[in-house]
DNA sequence: GTACTTGCAAACTGTTTGCACATCA
DNA sequence: TGATGTGCAAACAGTTTGCAAGTAC
């Protein structure tokens, strides 16, 4: 039985000769319902509430078919493991609170002068733009 | 016996009451030689041409330490490890050859106007800033 | 039916830690 | 001398893989 699935992504698969099972729907409503940012172990967390075989290694596979079929993109805060998120139609950057972790996406028009900027300078051709700011919250530096 | 350390470096070591000692003078001036950016593998491989016996676990010991004192930092590129450098005076950000794995540094004053019209917009307190760009350089690029 | 997927356990990689011995100050 | 640091081996976390059984199409 499968649940519904984004139908995008849904002719992605199919395109890939690849299968519409319930737990490459279950676990990618899992990552387009959250706000993203989740990593391997809340996703997986997550699902095995609603599929209480699942394993881990389901997850890996399918996040790593998923980053491979272009759907999710794989992030490197600093830790020691990866975040994910459904990739963007619009690119954006991070935000992350030191202090509570919270993670705002942002964007601004003066990235795309930077990227321009910088391959013109270094005779580099851009394909991806990884920006992230680290720093304190509004709320988290009300609380000091 | 203790080869010539950086200085400054070994001011900030016995202020903290750590000592200089053969192995963390030998795996500094490896940081500071490089153009940086290597990882702990690199660092253990270059360090024990020089000597033999040290172990890895003592080159996580040092970088970690090194972390600690703000003298180094790590860097968290698209990959399973972590890169290392020496903390420039001032900060600059990457660009990555996805062909031939070549890191440029670059800064560039657009960089600072985007933080703090991100920080106004975001009410965010911005501490640290990362940026890196992925694409082709200019050889790689020519070879295609 | 059959190629693709899954769950499980075992392997692997990068990193950390406990302990006995060594060493810097 | 005594606290700090080292090498070694064993532990750990996150991730990947081989295989037999299960399932989408």
């Amino acid at each position: 039985m499968v649940s519904p699935i984004a139908t995008g992504v849904e002719k992605i698969l199919r395109s890939e000769g690849k299968r519409i099972t319930p737990q490459r729907a279950l676990l990618l409503q899992i990552i387009e319902e959250s706000q993203g940012h989740l990593d391997a172990d809340e996703i997986y967390h997550l699902a095995k509430k609603r599929d209480l075989r699942l394993s881990l290694s389901t997850v890996y596979r399918t996040l790593s078919l998923l980053k491979e079929l272009d759907v999710i993109e794989e992030l490197h805060f600093d830790e020691e493991h990866h975040h994910y998120e459904v990739k963007a139609e619009a690119e954006h950057y991070h935000l992350i609170c030191s202090e509570c972790g919270k993670i705002i996406e942002f964007h601004d028009p003066l990235v795309g002068q930077l990227r321009e900027e910088v391959a013109r300078e270094n005779d580099f051709t851009i394909s991806r733009v990884h920006i992230d700011f680290t720093g304190i919250c509004a709320r988290c530096r009300a609380k000091e």
